[in-house]
DNA sequence: CGAATGAACCTTGCAATGCAAGGTAGTCCT
DNA sequence: AGGACTACCTTGCATTGCAAGGTTCATTCG
């Protein structure tokens, strides 16, 4: 818990298109449910990700039948909804995989060369 | 030209945050123009970033300050409008930067450990 | 001259989706 | 009874990338 920069904004516009992808992998180490990955996550530094952001992504995953789902009790709580990779799921995974990486490396490529001076416009903030 | 896979959706998402600050990388190479970062763009990889997006995410950035902009004659087609950083968007390139870099890799550490033989649901496709 | 080409700009409408805020249960402790 | 914590889910808002379409300017070609 050090840093206290607010990861929020950017953080989540960047996320979309990532979430999906990040929630396949936490499941891909088997059987999860939804509020422990909140916890999952904001361990690795995905701090923004909440549940209102999760449950519908979960329930979009399991539309497309990338997951599958079960009830099972816990105790001191109510029933959770496990979700679980399907094999459709495991493709899903390598592929997006892949094209993060891509989408990855072509942004960092963009920012790769960015001069040390940029040229700003020093301008004495005057005109006409 | 091998992957036939469609760059798009996945691509699109995830530029959804790291768009305007491409588009301020780019210019702090110096004054540039619209039309020419899509391509500047399109040679790194990020070949979904159509006139579309980006002439939208111009205006938020010269609306917030952070980019300046001059006209200026072109041969051969209708004038130009360049962007040049303003010393606030060389500011905000530095953060945004910072921030890309800390959402990447959380996502890239949520990716990290996915085991090579995910846990899927094996069965045999039947349920009551 | 008129049409086509290509540079270069911009706008409208759509659809997706992250999040804040709020709400419902279930269990346990005081 | 009340509080706290687990655990689920929904609604409404705002943002934003993109496809599609349209405009302007200069050159080239018939």
């Amino acid at each position: 818990m050090h840093r206290m920069t607010a990861p929020s904004l950017r953080q989540s516009q960047i996320l979309r298109g990532a979430l999906d992808l990040c929630l396949l992998a936490v499941i891909a180490h088997g059987p999860t449910y939804g509020y422990e990955m909140t916890k999952r996550l904001a361990e690795r530094g995905l701090t923004t990700v909440a549940e209102g952001s999760i449950y519908p992504a979960l329930g979009r995953l399991q539309r497309d039948g990338l997951v599958e789902t079960f009830r099972q009790a816990s105790d001191g709580g109510p029933p959770r909804k496990y979700y679980r990779l399907s094999p459709a799921g495991a493709v899903a995974l390598v592929e997006w995989r892949a094209e993060w990486e891509g989408t990855r490396s072509a942004i960092d490529r963009v920012l790769a060369d960015i001069p040390q001076t940029p040229e700003v416009n020093i301008e004495v903030t005057r005109e006409a």
